[in-house]
DNA sequence: TAGCTTTGTGTCAATTTTACACTATCCAAA
DNA sequence: TTTGGATAGTGTAAAATTGACACAAAGCTA
């Protein structure tokens, strides 16, 4: 958290700030990590929301969404890519939203545009514990988020709806996993994306002829049924494939 | 020019701008919308920019994509789609750029993040003509655009980027021609947004089977050699293919 | 009327997609 | 130790899609 405080000295942009979708995967659902804002915004609406700040005047926006990743997870150097911008007049009108801001902001009823950016973190890199955002941050699955502050619950559906569309031209769903996982593993991860079910056998000759995984010669232990053979992502062989292009990818 | 009168009094806010991409297709190539900055930033650098300008803080930010077009062209009710935001500290650090921005801003030094949009209008519906932006706007092709003011030439990138994908799944190519054309000026129109060769046959096929297309009884006129066909686009069976989705459609 | 230019059309092989069901392996419980 | 429960892992055939490829027809001009 050192870098807050060399940045505190730093001008804040008062009108641009940026959010992150930070993906997720539990091995069994696309969940999301989420800020709890605590009691004083609960009395008026929801309680969570994404994790974001202002800018800084000197750094980028994309230095600025990565500066917010490491400030809440202490990850860097993650898969990071831009949603979009948002900036409707009235998106901080709600009014547990102002309340709330008023204990964080020093202009809170300024006008801000937010640009919203998605990430994907292995879960098993990080697990929440108190930060200097919000008493607590936690994951959440995707499909039990019905509402969040601000306009944060538009800008989740916009980011998964980027990320849908961006794992049908390239295999970044691998960012999501664990270093060893199972085909299985992989399967689910893809259909809780896009929502839908795939055939498993279509779903492994299409993932395999890619061949982008190494086969490890280890089994899973310890489950309780047929122990799956666990791969291992191949970085080399990836970016050989993103060099000679693969337009023909997708479910 | 109206509304601009009328919005001056509104708030501006310093901090956040809208720049759009215009595409426009002569039947040839794909073209954009560009403007002029005259002599005064000619000594420095390029003359030509992205129309552009302050969002007010009372609209939101699609709304200003369409103020910043309606006020160049005239032109409202037109595809409109955001690229992203541009935020880099230094982008408007380029000399030429400061000189210029000196002659229509009250805040040239501030920071400003930009949020970039790309449009799709038939060519036809906008012949160039002044405007209150600047002296000359008009339209350029894209490929003999080497630079641009700021960085709108990233920007372009970035958009014609989008553009490509976005034609891959959804045939939203048909708001850059005429009420009227033929299968050929459509074929030229992917092969110039696809940048590459795409085969006769093949491409009529895939469009065909689409359904999207009414094929007129009325054929070209005063071409030197045989004339074509002229079709038009089918909006009630487009509605529906959107409804029902088309994931298998691309290049 | 000859020549130039662009339109418009079909087929075949290769590839990709889709639908579909049973055996193998491990753990746990009886 | 046997049995049942759970998931892993595997192949094939029909249908659809893609990609490669060449020539006659129609209008204009000189």
């Amino acid at each position: 958290m050192q870098h807050i405080q060399k940045k505190i000295n730093s001008e804040l942009n008062p009108n641009v700030s940026v959010d992150c979708v930070i993906f997720g995967f539990d091995l069994e659902q696309l969940t999301v990590l989420l800020i709890d804002r605590g009691e004083i915004s609960s009395a008026f609406g929801p309680r969570l929301a994404l994790p974001g700040n202002l800018i800084y005047d000197n750094e980028n926006l994309d230095m600025a969404a990565n500066r917010v990743l490491d400030e809440l997870t202490g990850l860097n150097n993650i898969y990071l890519e831009q949603v979009g911008a948002f900036g409707d007049p009235d998106r901080i009108h709600k009014e547990a939203d102002r309340e709330w801001l008023k204990t964080i902001r020093a202009e809170p009823e300024a006008r801000v545009i937010t640009v919203a950016y998605f990430t994907l973190v292995p879960m098993s890199n990080y697990k929440p514990q108190a930060s200097s955002f919000a008493k607590n941050a936690d994951w959440v699955p995707v499909n039990e988020i019905k509402e969040l502050a601000f306009d944060h619950f538009e800008i989740l559906q916009a980011a998964k709806e980027k990320l849908k569309q961006k794992i049908k031209i390239q295999p970044i769903g691998f960012n999501l996993l664990p270093e060893k996982f199972t085909l299985s593993q992989l399967h689910r991860l893809y259909e809780s994306i896009l929502d839908k079910p795939l055939d498993k056998r279509n779903f492994r000759r299409k993932i395999q002829k890619l061949d982008i995984l190494t086969s490890l010669r280890e089994k899973q232990r310890g489950v309780p049924h047929k122990p799956s053979l666990l791969y291992e992502f191949n970085e080399e062989k990836y970016q050989e494939l993103t060099q000679t292009g693969f337009d023909n990818f997708g479910f």
